[in-house]
DNA sequence: GCCACGGTAGTACCGGGGTACTACCCCGCT
DNA sequence: AGCGGGGTAGTACCCCGGTACTACCGTGGC
């Protein structure tokens, strides 16, 4: 179950929120507040795993709000909102700390998986301004090359591209069974990869993988 | 309407997507290629709004392909489609000039919108990269993830010192007949213990438990 | 043309991991 | 004294992981 708070200055802007939001069968709201003050008090009380704030906000904006909350360590990660996709709302407030940038005039589905995204950790951010970052950023994007000289650990050398993507999924946790319908493979194929993988590593087991592709930095 | 070539090399998977596609009414298939210098080729001639690449496929693979389309001048966007979401992948692909990068078991809803924002010009990331792009590139604040890791994980609170204790091992590789001998217990009461660990966090086996160790930083 | 290698797939077998109980002891609390 | 939680230990059972083979097919190198 994913907990919310809402944070925005406009009642009948948060009661949409609500209404969505509660449609969902995995989704709570906690509360609502509506300025960036009481978004940071509620926030400490409440300790929602995400927080849907606004960003222009009477007293304490959405940016500082999400300042504080993300200096004050706790868990929750702020998913900011806004009518404008401006840039400058956007950059200072991912500097902020916040897990993601949506406009309010997205589809229901997009702004509901980006609750779920940034609940798990992961982040989004609304396709108009991702071509921006994308080309503002994009040259300063490592190449394969150097992405591949990022592990130049000699333990996995010996291995296949093929087998390295299965060590990574190792070290995620995937099961056998798992990499086999995933990657559309038998399963005797998966424990024949598997089996390679360990030999070549000198793993005893796939959980000296999984260590060993987080030691390799092959996960995370 | 929105047009779309689908570039991979398994028919099934093509099979899927064209499924998936045709049940809007807003897009059309124009055609299926099943391999890179294919669906150069084919985007050349057919002119789609949208090529669906996948990354890997025999011969001329999907970053390639990705490369040679946008080089070509054309006004077809390329959208990244992988199993994997490797940084390797993406930050190549990107760098080819892909509009997005989105990973095959996302929502169906999700990947239907994100063939919408590309075409219109906009760009998408999965958001389990779009973390590490923002990590990375847009802000050097400690982030909601690192902020979280300082305090101590929620997930942890309850369990007891002794049982945090065979997490820690059980983090480090250790077998239940290594944690026995090596903490003095009955292979038995390490059994016990390990299944309360997984019980309580979670975890359906050793392996989850471990990833959760080095997530919570409880080993190295 | 042939061979090596990588990727895929199959069968058979065994052991450790995990579950579902039950049970006992020691300690601190009321 | 009674009680509950943490730590310890046992038994029985099943399933997945891992091993040890063999085998087929493309691709690329010689």
């Amino acid at each position: 179950m994913t907990t919310v708070l809402i944070a925005d200055d406009q009642p009948l802007q948060r009661l949409g929120f609500r209404m969505l939001l509660e449609s969902q069968d995995d989704m709570t709201v906690l509360g609502e507040a509506n300025n960036g003050a009481e978004a940071t008090r509620m926030t400490a009380e409440l300790q929602p795993d995400v927080v849907l704030m606004d960003v222009r906000m009477p007293g304490l904006d959405g940016i500082e709000a999400t300042r504080r909350i993300i200096a004050s360590g706790a868990r929750t990660r702020v998913l900011i909102l806004t009518t404008f996709d401006l840039d400058e709302y956007a950059y200072s407030g991912l500097r902020a700390g916040a897990s993601g940038f949506l406009v309010k005039d997205a589809q229901p589905e997009d702004l509901l998986s980006g609750i779920r995204a940034v609940a798990t950790g992961d982040a989004v951010v609304a396709p108009s301004l991702t071509r921006r970052l994308l080309d503002a950023y994009v040259h300063h994007l490592p190449t394969a090359a150097s992405a591949a000289a990022q592990t130049p650990d000699p333990r996995l050398d010996s291995l296949t591209d093929r087998e390295r993507e299965i060590l990574t999924v190792i070290g995620k946790g995937w099961t056998n069974t798992e990499i086999a319908t995933r990657l559309h493979l038998a399963e005797s194929t998966v424990k024949t990869h598997v089996g390679r993988v360990l030999a070549k590593t000198g793993s005893r087991d796939r959980i000296q993988a999984v260590i060993l592709a987080y030691d390799t930095k092959l996960v995370k």
